[in-house]
DNA sequence: CGGGGGCTTGAGGCCACTCAACGATAGTGG
DNA sequence: CCACTATCGTTGAGTGGCCTCAAGCCCCCG
């Protein structure tokens, strides 16, 4: 029952197949692919909750706004993740593409369906929520408790380990979205980065400040303090 | 299945009875009572998960520490409220008992041989760990956007309605848990409160300050946005 | 070549933090 | 009963980290 599918902190790694939908169930689950531009809405806060997402290419950014347009992002969803499991019939964010993302989309009908008859499933949504909870935890300390630059580092180690390939990091989302992310501001953002690419911690790859090369990943796990 | 048991954002509403644990399955079921001193601790970050856990009386802080003693505190547990089920072998979390307080102790094992037979009580588990999420979600929107200001008035709404008996709230938490729940000093925390009392906002209940009387709770919805 | 979006960098300001002093209360022991 | 101590809360003065506002660069794309 409360065996874990695996020990991954967040959810990039569970597939659809977790949730034991594409399982000889066909006949009665609908899966539909869909792509949605840069900056699209793929659902609003307060919006029934008709769909639970996986994201098959892109990236997604979940967050809440103020009313005076102050943001907070969650969470970013990247390739492998699903989210919109809110569990409630409306979701409680808004959820966009950061860049152009395909998906791929389950109804929430159809997977309640199937979870009914197949307890595994159920605990496979648990599991999923939990992982959600414990990176909304982390995120709680970073958010409270962390300076501007450990906050930056935090957030290269954690996007280093799911965008890094063949040695550079490509991100998906701007400087203001890494700010919303960290509870920072644009400009604050771009400063810290700039003073670890000063320290040699980092570089950028050719001319695209979004293509990110660690060249000092030990160094970089100490400015961002471990608890 | 996805309907929900009640529409509260937090657990506080829930009861063992919810889990099904107490209905009738009293056999494999064990349930114990235990009361804790102020300040000790009920499960440390890291120990393994044995007990789930019920406030039958007094309040509870769940946290997380940074190797330099910087505190976050991610949620109080008061009254009513089900905590400790991270689903995960270990605890990701300190919980200590704010004063004297009185838990019941559920084992997981005895949980999870329930939960395989009853899929109701595996939903009860998603539908209170989903609710801990969207308490996470906006604390994180809370931390990361708030102002001071902000911050103690959301928080004085969100125990006004938990705590508030006979016109008098009572807070079980000193100024110093206050602050570290809100990524504040304790200082900010009373400053902010001074100014809510010259402004006639609250009033503080003879001479213990931690017995708080809201004067005007429409002015203080006014301190924090909504969204 | 002009315009716009994204990013960087600088100058100055402000909000929350740090450091410190002080008062109030409760508990302890002589 | 009165020190004595420890804990908690308030308040003040000054600092500093991050924000605000602004200018300018680079690149892309018409």
């Amino acid at each position: 029952m409360f065996v874990r599918i695996n020990t991954n902190r967040t959810a990039h790694l569970y597939t659809l197949d977790d949730l034991g939908v594409t399982r000889g169930s066909s006949a009665i689950i609908n899966l539909n692919e869909f792509t949605y531009q840069q900056g699209a809405e793929i659902y609003g806060e307060k919006e029934p909750a008709r769909y639970v997402y996986q994201v098959k290419k892109g990236a997604v950014r979940s967050y809440k706004l103020l009313s005076d347009g102050r943001r907070q992002i969650a969470a970013f969803h990247l390739v492998g993740d699903i989210f919109g499991l809110a569990n409630s019939e409306t979701h409680p964010f808004t959820a966009e593409a950061v860049v152009e993302t395909t998906l791929r989309l389950i109804e929430r009908q159809s997977l309640e369906t199937v979870a009914v008859s197949d307890a595994a499933v159920t605990c496979s949504l648990l599991n999923m929520t939990t992982d959600n909870l414990q990176h909304a935890e982390n995120h709680m300390l970073l958010l409270g408790r962390k300076t501007a630059l450990e906050k930056v580092a935090a957030f290269l180690m954690e996007m280093d380990g799911r965008l890094t390939a063949a040695g550079v990091m490509t991100l998906p989302m701007n400087r203001r979205d890494i700010a919303d992310y960290l509870g920072l501001t644009l400009e604050t953002v771009s400063r810290v980065l700039s003073k670890m690419r000063d320290g040699g911690v980092l570089d950028f790859k050719s001319k695209n400040q979004r293509e990110i090369v660690i060249l000092n990943r030990k160094r970089l796990a100490t400015f961002d303090l471990q608890y």
